[in-house]
DNA sequence: CAGCCGTCTTGATTCAAATCAAGTCGCGGT
DNA sequence: ACCGCGACTTGATTTGAATCAAGACGGCTG
């Protein structure tokens, strides 16, 4: 199966087979459609996630009831440790963006492990680490870039390269890649328009072609 | 001196005396001047740091050269362990937004230690998750929530709490507190004297004064 | 393949916050 | 004390993005 995907994710390469095979006995396969709420705010932080396939948004309520996506996790990618290992509740709700497979690994066996394979505690400290940056990165860009930067760099950070053209898929609802990315649906589309009008890209429906990956990056009016 | 400071800190509460004692012997501490760069984005990161006293500012440059500050640390807070563990460059630098005093920490102890000592991997593991849900909660600020939300629960954060009422010390510069909220200085400023004229606070220079902190963080209009 | 519903786009307008531009304050130095 | 300078405030204006409001598209379903 996707076994394969799992051990050459960066946190397994660290944390080694051991730690990968005690972690994945008392853990199961979930298939969700999408729109599906996989936990929510508030709960108690039962299991850890690995995406299998498919993408899944962190989404976060505030007080008035507004939400936005803070974060988006496609296959491989392992999430939710610091509710695990701090044992609070998810401080953000989970919805699959796309039909998603993720793996439910128990916390308990998480915590377990963690306490007696060093391997495995270093993996996590990496990952959160990892974690930790591409939060400093969506802070500078919320903070410093304007609405088209930061698309362009998202785009850009999903293209399949092909000697510095290439094409990015995106199967979530533009309403989440927007909430991700701090603006509103609207003016992403204005936004994906105008570059199509420079040509930056060409939109074909769910998929984004990118003739010049640099030029995207770099032509910002400004 | 401060080393009760330290010893009280949530991350060597949980590292242990022998952690502790191993990462202090191989470092120093350095006093510098409001306004000292600590170190530039992009530098190898040789050193974890450890606020003894003042504060300290995460400032990230981005390609236009617009700069703006990630964190503020204060007393007692530990931070860089993203970089040391990863061993990467800083991805963004410090600067000393008031007078400070730092325990500059070894890299290389503090990568050893981790490795031998499981209690200040966890430790490690947990600071780096709460550092991890600082960040998330300041996105979920930048966007959901407008200018004025964004002060008052800053402050809120910061007052020294007497039964409700109480005050809160901004001993760094405006610029660098507008920054961190992700706004200008005028609007800091405006926003301010705006809630001054609500009832809500009392500047005096340095001092804010918060008669009710409840009533700052609930009465945002609409 | 017609009809429908949800998703996305397009357009007009408003608004919060940035920018530009002077002041004013307050503090360290002589 | 007085000066001078950086830090902060205040004011006027602009602007990027949000909001409000229709449409168009596309993909299912019957």
């Amino acid at each position: 199966m996707n076994i394969d995907l799992i051990r050459r994710s960066p946190f397994f390469v660290v944390a080694g087979e051991a730690a990968m095979a005690r972690l994945l006995r008392p853990s199961f396969a979930q298939q969700l459609p999408r729109g599906a709420v996989m936990f929510e705010q508030d709960e108690q932080a039962d299991f850890l996630h690995l995406v299998l396939a498919g993408s899944v948004g962190l989404v976060a309520r505030d007080e008035s009831g507004a939400e936005t996506v803070v974060e988006i996790f496609g296959a491989g990618e392992l999430f939710l440790v610091p509710p695990v290992v701090l044992q609070l509740p998810y401080l953000a709700s989970a919805t699959a963006l796309t039909d998603v497979r993720v793996l439910m690994i128990p916390a308990e066996a998480f915590r377990a492990g963690m306490a007696e394979d060093p391997a495995l505690a270093r993996a996590t400290v990496e990952l959160l680490a990892r974690h930790w940056r591409l939060m400093v990165d969506q802070v500078v860009d919320l903070k410093l870039r304007p609405a088209e930067r930061r698309v362009a760099r998202f785009l850009s950070r999903r293209v399949s390269e092909e000697a510095g053209a290439g094409s990015a898929e995106l199967p979530e609802p533009r309403t989440a890649i927007a909430a991700r990315l701090g603006m509103t649906p609207e003016t992403l589309s204005r936004t994906l328009k105008g570059m199509e009008g420079d040509g930056l890209l060409r939109s074909a429906g769910k998929r984004i072609d990118v003739p010049d990956r640099d030029r995207l990056l770099r032509n910002q009016k400004k």
